[in-house]
DNA sequence: CGTCTGGTTGATACGACTCAAATTTGGTGG
DNA sequence: CCACCAAATTTGAGTCGTATCAACCAGACG
């Protein structure tokens, strides 16, 4: 057993990193799993916010797990448009399987600063062939990864632009609540308006007047990155928000580990 | 061993089925890796055009592989509006590891009668556990899977309409070239101009009225459901098509298997 | 030969974009 | 602590791409 993480005091239980809360969403993980997971996070990295962690084009050395910070994936056009295509908050892996690929066909940027576990591929290896409750959760990981990213699809092509930016924000709320990083409504949001713009396909003119909408409806505050959903039920309705995309009812979660 | 198809005469090689042609745009197979692919692709069934192959909300029982005709995954919103978020030509996996989810968040309609293999998961598990190089190969179709997505995200966010329909239709095009079913700037299509709209997040009538852009810019012929890419080049410019997300370019494609 | 689905056309409306400028916020150095 | 600067937000006016609604047409099919 391992120390995870130092905590003053210590009587009581160690608040578990940001992956554990993720992965536990889909199934109970052990002490023992939780100890290998903090193991194999141990090579960490900063990454100053608006700098890239590794660029399109670029060969693939390590999965990337976000341990605190806000990231995004994107995709770059010749014209200079830009898309984000996903966004990572702590407990997310970037890519897992990545070393499948020779080269990356997408950009990972910091949005703020960054602290990242660098895992390689022999630690990947070694993580999933030992602990078959990580490999699980990881494969449950890219699942939701994916369904997060066809949801984003429908967001696009058929939401307006009002419903589309609610619906980001309660997909950041329910992803960061998951991992105890937000409560009561409330979160960091430390995305600006530019980038909101670029992750809907809207202009940031447009992100400002529809947030100003939102506010208006009395759904939203925003303000200092701090966002506060003030009536979550009536933000699912106009967003048309349905949960069941990210998974998060599994029966695995309620099954136990060996601890 | 076993026969894969039946080829009356049979003096020249068989021909591959289009998932082992999809596959080995990765790595080279064996032929005993293809006989298990066709062994575990033996339960087929038959889907009309226009039906559901299974439904949002269902449990996943088969992971399906469609040997013949296109399908598509969509969602569908409370108000009606509904978003075809992927495409599935022959040789595609529709979900390799969806057991790992309890419930589908999407529907899969077949566009055009379908003939599907249904596999268990059992029959995956013994697949993936004797055979790595299909392992391997699965997961890059995964990875590419999702990639695929990104790039639709891009699409719907970034891409005016006509630049979006043009890397539709490009993408498709390569994609079936890679299973051999289109060659010369040729194939078929067999996507109704109300499917283009759903993929592409706009309204039939404006999809019609770019496809006539696109028919008098002298890009493409489109009819009877048979398309014609006329200048892939002047094409692949104007949808700025960067085929680096379909990973066609594996090293390991050019790796021999034992055959 | 009538029906139906898919494709085409026209007129009009509107959501989101563009461009330009003003204002506020946050960070930095003197 | 204030002055300054850059980044982010806000506002306004005008435009444009795509949606909407409503017909009409063509080929496939029973």
């Amino acid at each position: 057993m391992m120390t995870l993480t130092v905590d003053s005091g210590a009587t009581r239980p160690l608040p578990d990193s940001p992956v554990a809360s993720k992965l536990e969403a889909f199934t109970r993980l052990s002490s023992d799993d939780k100890a290998a997971l903090a193991e194999a996070s141990r090579n960490v990295r900063f990454v100053d916010a608006r700098r890239d962690v590794i660029a399109e084009g670029d060969k693939p050395r390590f999965v990337h797990l976000v341990l605190d910070g806000w990231a995004c994936r994107y995709k770059q056009l010749p014209d200079g448009k830009r898309q984000i295509v996903s966004l990572f908050v702590p407990g997310d892996f970037c890519d897992v399987n990545v070393f499948i690929l020779k080269y990356m066909d997408h950009s990972i940027g910091a949005i703020t600063r960054l602290k990242l576990a660098m895992i390689t591929g022999d630690e990947m290896t070694a993580l999933t062939s030992t602990r078959p409750r990580i490999t699980q959760a990881l494969w449950w990981h890219e699942l939701v990864t994916a369904a997060i990213q066809r949801e984003w699809t429908l967001n696009l092509g058929q939401r307006s632009a009002y419903e589309r930016i609610a619906h980001l924000l309660i997909e950041l709320y329910i992803r960061l609540r998951t991992v105890g990083r937000a409560q009561h409504g409330r979160c960091d949001f430390p995305l600006t308006q530019n980038d909101l713009a670029d992750a809907t396909g809207l202009t940031a003119v447009h992100v400002n007047r529809t947030l100003q909408e939102l506010r208006r409806d009395g759904l939203i505050e925003l303000d200092r990155k701090q966002l506060q959903i003030l009536d979550l039920e009536r933000m699912m309705d106009v967003a048309m928000f349905n949960a069941n995309y990210l998974h998060l009812d599994h029966e695995g979660r309620h099954l136990d580990a060996n601890e």
